[in-house]
Order: structure tokens, then sequence, then C-alpha cells
DNA sequence: TAAATCATCGTAAACCTTTTCGAAAAGCCG
DNA sequence: CGGCTTTTCGAAAAGGTTTACGATGATTTA
């Protein structure tokens, strides 16, 4: 096994001492442009590299941050870190992923992880409520910055980016209302899931300021493992009851996804006899046939947000930083009970 | 900024050496369980946390990994980081990673900044064949072991994992074939793309072995950046022309689902008028109206087996070590002329 | 010409650990 | 009780780099 070379091998080969070797690499002013010259050619020619570790635990900084989604592989945690890497590289960060698979455990194995490595700062989407208060104490204690990201906090003092959940739902269940859909059934997420409870909030929000009565038989409970299988139970539920919705708003578009098979199956015409709109605008949305009507959320975009947040507390140790993405409908086909595609205001409240 | 408390915190506080209280936190044997005792209450009160750098420089055995994906965003390549960290994380293993979004410069830069920082080890999915020599000679250089990922190398000596793509596209091309489908075209990749000309081979194999004319116009080329409009076009295209095929088997999933919606926009029937492959299973596959025929390609697996050979080249100094994952062709409703799902053999040759 | 300035370089300490070596104290044996 | 081992601990070096400080010789200034 080839030893790593350092300084001391090109001071050593040039007769020169390792101060001066630093002083050449770090273009400092007071050396010799010649020997400079030399000892760069040397170390190309030893091909040199830092060692930043080293520099690292010298100048105590350290240029990485951390990055803790629950599942890598979902397409919105994928393009948050897309965000993330871009802004990253750009300032020369160094960046750590870990993922949790939703395990609180491992949620905290990564963030000791973390702070043996010194990051300077962590962005993290929590895995769990619940786990939130404990694993991020350990992050206040060594101060070291975090960015919650599509999550809400519960201190006050924590920065975050997140959407405006509240008003998707609402603008979702708002856009079925115009459309002459007056059943609206909601699938939601598992009752801690913040973000749930917060497009739910919305989705009754609309029904109340259009009169339409809050029909808790119409509310389904997802336990968003498997979206694409409830969305198909509860949906054939939904349809072969008495109570028959005439439309359905999920909290995610994997969820919609089991609304069309079962659909398809019943015979049922979307959305002519069934409006459908989805959260998230996942990839699938636009196959789907009819293209899902869905609530924007750009992950990368919410990324980068995040990381100029985290820089800006490493950097000039600023707090409390947050931005609340607007939410944005995007009307497809599978919501437009009048085939003609409206115009339609975003913004509501 | 309250200043990283170290060994020395500790030890002051107690009256000891810095060396007792490294071997107290270490469990060496040459200490008095008692004080051993008394160092780890005063560690846990202080909340000390190793410093991985200084670990590093002095065991001078860097626990890090880096990973090169061309886009994160992409479902596969997500899928294959998410079985590298699976693996990683068991193994204690830091994940660092990277993104070069297929630029070479940018896959440079990254490699320098991974040899930086001591990467015991990266794991590549080159960007473009043309850079892997001069990018991979960088690691080679520092003996940084690498296994690369989906892409064939250039150099005898180097490890792999890919899957057989000739196979793939012999399977794919078979299938429709003993479906009844006698004309059949495939939309490709790049030229200088190794993956989908292998397919292309596997492809024209396939026509070869049941004495299909290889047509030459049936052969279409997407730039790859918009999958989706491509297969769009070109479908449109191949379905207007004179020389009209009944199949059409493409190179990645995105494209199929460009030729889906030209064929509705064409009131082309699939399957029954028009057979349809896709190449990756990727999560739209299931999704599309009707589900897509597709061949597999389990990035989690490819990206623990990857991890594996990696973990061996740095501890045993393996080398040579390659993988191909046979290709298997999942059956769904797009391909199938004859209703009837037929048991389909797997393998071929 | 003596003194002051300047350009260039080296010495040594520091960052935080681990590890080698040796030292002190305590226990054991005859 | 003298010599032995055993237990427990500390001093110091090492890992690769940066930096404060001092040293040297050369050049300029008065």
């Amino acid at each position: 096994m080839s030893k790593r070379i350092g300084l001391k091998d090109i001071a050593k080969s040039l007769n020169v001492s390792v101060t001066t070797v630093s002083r050449a690499l770090n273009d400092k002013f007071d050396i010799n442009p010649e020997t400079r010259k030399r000892i760069l050619a040397k170390a190309e020619e030893l091909n040199y590299r830092r060692n930043a570790y080293a520099v690292s635990l010298r100048k105590n900084e350290y240029f990485s941050i951390g990055v803790i989604l629950p599942s890598i592989d979902h397409y919105f945690f994928s393009t948050v870190l897309k965000g993330i890497m871009n802004k990253a590289h750009m300032a020369n960060y160094l960046v750590i992923v870990g993922e949790t698979t939703h395990y609180i455990q491992k949620e905290q194995e990564i963030i000791e992880q973390f702070i043996s490595h010194c990051v300077s700062g962590v962005i993290i989407s929590p895995s769990n409520q619940n786990s939130l208060t404990n694993n991020l104490e350990l992050l206040r204690r060594k101060r070291i910055p975090y960015i919650l990201v599509d999550r809400p906090s519960l201190d006050v003092n924590d920065s975050f980016v997140k959407y405006d959940d509240i008003n998707g739902g609402f603008l979702a269940t708002q856009h079925l209302i115009e459309q002459g859909f007056k059943k609206i059934a909601f699938i939601k997420g598992l009752d801690y899931c913040v973000i749930s409870n917060a497009r739910l909030e919305g989705y009754k929000k609309a029904l109340k300021k259009y009169n339409l009565p809050i029909d808790e038989d119409l509310i389904k409970t997802s336990n968003h493992m498997d979206g694409n299988a409830d969305g198909y139970l509860y949906t054939r539920q939904l349809l072969l009851s008495a109570n028959k919705p005439d439309a359905i708003f999920t909290v995610t578009d994997d969820i919609a996804t089991g609304v069309y098979s079962a659909a398809k199956e019943l015979k049922i015409n979307i959305p002519k006899d069934l409006g459908v709109v989805g959260y998230s605008d996942s990839k699938i949305a636009t196959h789907l046939d009819p293209p899902l009507t869905t609530v924007e959320q750009p992950g990368s975009e919410m990324g980068e947000q995040a990381f100029d947040f985290l820089q800006q507390t490493i950097i000039k140790n600023n707090s409390q930083l947050k931005r609340i993405f607007e939410a944005r409908l995007i009307i497809r086909e599978s919501s437009l009970k009048s085939a003609k595609l409206k115009v339609h205001k975003q913004h509501s409240n």
C-alpha cells in the first residue's frame, strides 16, 4: 500500500521546509516566486493532494453539511437533495447523506455520526414528529445549526422551509367545488402526520366556505405505507357505499393512483363521474390517464432555499429563518367536470 | 461560539491525563474500572463527542466512501443510492454524495474533492464514456478503489456491476415477436451510450433469430434529454409513415410514455394495434394505461452489490470483481396481443 | 558605515486523538 | 523483607497541515 504523500515529502525532495511548501501551495505573499514555481511543479509531479482532514483539524473549520431524509428514492426527497447538492457544490461544501427509512433509531445514529464528523450544519426532514424533539436536541446541545424541510417545527426558534399545506388543501378542494362536485371525499395520512392534518384543515376550510357539510364518513386514513393499495381499497369502499362521493381528494399522488385503479375496475369515468385531485405533482401525475390534477411541490427549489438558510445560519449565525412556499394547484384533466379548462385564481383567504 | 469540548477538557476537570481519558472511552484494558466509570460519567455530562477528523488523521483510516451519480432525482439512481446507503450504514461508513448533472467537468471536481477528503473508495456511475478514462485515472493514480455501476469499463482491470443489457434487449424483442408482432421499431439512445447500444444489439439478435429483417428506418435515436417528447415525436412519425410498425420497443420507460401519448392521440390501441415494451421498470410503468411491459432493473440490489464489492476491495485489496445482473422481463398488458398472459421463459441463448 | 528595512525562509506550536514506552505503586512469592 | 510481577497511569510522539514568530542575509536609508 503506497503511502499518501504529504507536504513533508515535497519538502524533503526539494530541501526546503514544510512551511515553505505550505506557503507555496496556499499562495502566501512571503515566498520567492521562483521557489514557489519549483514547489508547485514538484507537487504536480508527485501528484500531491491536500489532506482535508488535516486542514480542517488545524483551521477548525469543517466545510461539510449533513442531509437527513426519510427515504431517498422517494421522488420528492430526491429532488430536495438535488437542490441542496446543487447549491452546496457551488459553495464548496461536502454533502454527507443519511437515510432513516423512517426509523427514529437510525435517525439518531445518523445524527451522532454527523456530529462526530463535525458537520457545519444539518438539513433534515424528520421521520417522525415524536422523535423530533429528542433527536434535534442532540444538535441543539452541540450548537449545530439545522434547517427543517417540509415539516413544521415544534420549537419556535427553529428555522424551516415548508409548503403552505393548509392552503394547498384548500385550493384543491375549492377547485373541485367550483367544478361542480358536491360530495368530496378526502383520503388523508396518519393522524400524527402534521402535513396530512394541514391539508385536511384546508379541505375542511373549503367545505365550510362553500357551505358544504363535513362528512366524517368521507374522510379515510391511509397508513402511508402502500398508498396505491390504500387508495384502491378506500375508493372501492367509498364508491360502493350508499354515501357515494362524486370526487376524491388524496393526500398524495400515490394514493390517487389507487383511486384510478378502483375507478377503472368499477367502470367509473374520471373526471365525468369522479373528480380526482392528488398532491405533490409527482412524476406519475402527467402519465396517468387522465392526467392528474395535483398540488405542486417544487422540491429542488426547496432544497436550494434550505441550503441558503443553512449557510446564512452557519456564517452569520442567523436564526429563525422561515419560508413557506405558496401552494400552487396544477390543473389537469382528472378534475375537469366541465371539459374546458377555466382560468383559476391561485390564492385564497 | 462555544468551543467544541475534547479529551483535554475531560482530563482537566478530573485531574487525569488525556491518555487515560482516551483509554476509558476506547475500552482499553489497562485502566481502573473505577476511574473509567468516572470518566464516562464526565464525558456524558459534558456531552463529549469524538472528533472523527482527529481520529482518522491519527489512525490513518478514513471510514467514508464517495458516490458519484449523473442525476440524483432519476429514480433508478436514487434506488442505487438507497442500496449503497443501506449497506454503508450497517458497515459504519460515511456516505458522501456528488451529482454530476452529466457534466464531466463537475465529475472531475467531485473526484478531486473526494480525494482530498480521503475517501476509502468510490462508487461511480460515469456521466460519459469519454470522460471516463481521464477522471478514473485520477483515482487510479491515488490507488483509491472504485466500482463502476451500470456502465461497462474500458479497462479490463476495473470492477463493475451492471445489467445484461444485450439479453434485456433480446428478451424484450423476442417477447414481442412471440406475441405475434411482425414489425418492431426500436427507439434507442445516443450513439455513444454503451447501454443503449447493448440493448440495440439484443434487439437485432432477436430479429435475426426469428428471421425478421433489420430495418434501419425503424430504429430511431433519442437524445436522452426529454424522453417523453422524443417518444411522442418518433412514434407519430413512425405511425404516420408508410412503413408503419406494429410494435415499439424503447430504450427507457420514459420514452415509452411518449409512445403512449402519440398512440392515444392517433387513436391507436395499445396493445392490440401497437405493442409496447419499455426498459427499467420505473415507477410509472405500472401506472400507465395499459401497464407497461418492461425490463427490470433492481437498482437497490445493484447498489448493495456495489458496496459489497467496494468493501472487499478496500479491505482485502481484491480487484476485478464483476457482476452482471440477469435481465428479467416484466410482462404487463402493453405487449400482450393475445390477451392471455402466457408463461415465458426468461433466458435465452 | 551603522542602522533600519525588506524579502525569504525555518522553528515550533497548535488542532485532537491514539499509541508506544516507561514509570510508579501495589500486590505477590519465597 | 527483598525481588518479582501486575495494575494503573502519564509523558511524549505521531498523523498532515497552518500560523505566529523569529532568524537570516540582502538591500536600502541616513
